[in-house]
Parts: C-alpha cells; structure tokens; sequence
DNA sequence: CCCTAATAGTTGTAGATGCAACCGGATGTG
DNA sequence: CACATCCGGTTGCATCTACAACTATTAGGG
C-alpha cells in the first residue's frame, strides 16, 4: 500500500535548491535511459517494455502462472491496464489465462514457451542498454552506493 | 543528441546481478515518486505533471516564452506531443501562439498571467510530495552523493 | 540562383491509457 | 443464513500518445 499522498498538508514548501535539482536529475536520467531502452526494443522489432516486465514477473513465479493481481502489485500497473495488457499478450499467444480453482472471481495468468522465447530475445537488447548506458558508467561502488540511497526512498 | 542506442552490438549481456537489482529499484523507486506526485495533484483537483513542465519551462524563459522546439528538448516531449499538449494548455488560456519573427516556420509560445498562477496553485503540491517524500528521507550527502552518481549518467 | 535537403510544426488515424460503472464471486457481521 | 461490503476483473467511453504523412519555411551546395 503506497503513502497516501492525497490529504498531505500544503504548506508553502521550504525545499533546499540541491533538492529539486536532484530530484529533476533523477527524473531525466531515468526517463531518458528507458527512453533507450524503448528505442532500442523498437529498432530490433520487439514489444514494449511493458510486455517485457509481465512475462518477467511470470517467468520467476512458481509454476510461470501468477494471479492477475499479483501481476499488477509488482509491475504498478492499474488493474484494467494490466487487463487490456494480458489481452494483447494471449493475443499473441505470450500467456494464457486460466479459471482460478480457489477463486471464482479471478484467473491464472500463466506464460507460455513462445512467452518465454520472447523474453529471451528482448534480454539481449534490454540488457546490452544497460551495460552501456547504465553498469559500464558506474563503479561497482557507485551502484551499490545507488541502491542503498533509493531503499531509503522505498 | 541521444546516443544511437538502435545499432548497439547484442551481445549476451553478461551484467552482474547488483547492476539489475540496483536498475530495477532506480526504476520503482521513480515511478512510485512520480505517481505519488500525480495522485496528489489529482487529488487537488490539478492538471497533470506534464502542464507543469511545459509551464514551468516557460517561465523560466526570458520573456516567458520559448519556440516550441526549445520546450521540447528540455522536457523530452516528441514533436507531435508537444503540439497537441500546447493546444490543451492554449485552450485554458494558460499559454498563448504568436508567430516567430525570425523563423516563418516556428511559433513563439509565452506563458499568460493564468498560466503562471496556475504554476504557483501547482507547487505547493508537488512540492509537499517531494518534501515529504524525497528530501526528508535523506540526508544532505545522500542528495549529493545522488546526484554526482546521476550526473555520470547524462 | 535554383534545386535539394533539412527543420518546425500540424494532423489523420490507430493504438494505449484513465476513469467510472459494472459483473460476479468472496467475506464478514448480525 | 441473509445482507451489505469488499475484491478481482472487465468494459464503454473519453482522452492521450505513437507513427507516418503532410505543409511550409529555411539552409546548403553547385
């Protein structure tokens, strides 16, 4: 459950310059290197990233099949994005979906071997992003460093 | 000028595990930032975080105003975006189109009197999330440290 | 100068997203 | 067990974004 950022008190806000510097830094640096990403995905012929992260999350699940929902809490996705997503990708034949046994309500999302190839072809261009733009700009220092000021965000 | 990500070599990118961790929480971490940020301004009944960008460009333009292109290198926005974005934010009366002088093909964009208003209606908001959010869950250093890590990035 | 190429911006259309309303099936309380 | 409420998921509709094609103007050679 996220912080509920709707009723925060609004006072004039007394923010130190370096803060919002900062703060758009992070914004730009982070739109900017999945803008790479995305490009790069799209040159190669490939699906968006979207498509990438859903069948990742089922992949490393048990069985490759989660519920719709779980789906949804770990990619952020709304709900009826994450339904219309799940639509293309069985489309596509990526996923199937499943009636849930211990749930009237709610179905399995389960990826299939073409789901699996995919990822498998997206990893390459994905990853080689990373390594260029994102691990070879850093030390090993540098991203541990990183990691330990963003859980403090999280 | 972005580098060419569309002809990188595909390697099998061999990344070692923290990069991905590190890169997946980058990732989250900005999202959920920026989420909160929309949910609150939502919330106060506010036009979304791209108005503001546009506007806030504008504002710090001498004048008030810049070409639409100039507005677009600094926000990441693609042309055709932009365009329409101006359109909605010239529809409320916040931006107004004049012809450039100098480039018969361009427009200069300048922000109004409402538009600056609004900006000031917006800060508090976005400003409390960042607040509360962002700077008071780090230390000074953590900011700088942030944002040298960042800056080898650009 | 003229012709080509590049640039600034717009627009038609298709696809994706956001919102609110909706449909069951599950859960809790009296 | 009856009822209201909640929860997982879908869908209609409006809005927004992506892509490609287009207009109009400027810039660069020969």
């Amino acid at each position: 459950m996220q912080p509920d950022v709707t009723r925060l008190v609004f006072m004039k806000p007394r923010l130190r310059e370096q803060t919002v510097t900062t703060w758009a830094r992070l914004v730009r640096t982070e739109t900017t290197l999945i803008d790479q990403v995305q490009r790069a995905l799209k040159a190669a012929k490939l699906p968006p990233l979207g498509w990438y992260d859903v069948l990742l999350e089922l992949r490393r699940a048990p069985g490759g099949e989660l519920r719709q929902y779980e789906i949804g809490a770990q990619t952020l996705l709304t709900k009826y994005n994450l339904s219309r997503l799940v639509d293309r990708l069985q489309r596509e034949a990526l996923v199937e979906r499943h009636a849930c046994a211990e749930d009237g309500r709610g179905n399995l999302v389960r990826i299939t071997t073409a789901g699996t190839e995919l990822l498998q072809r997206m990893w390459p261009v994905y990853g080689a992003v990373l390594e260029q733009q994102f691990e070879s700009r850093l030390s090993a220092d540098d991203i541990l460093a990183l990691e330990n000021i963003l859980k403090k965000l999280g």
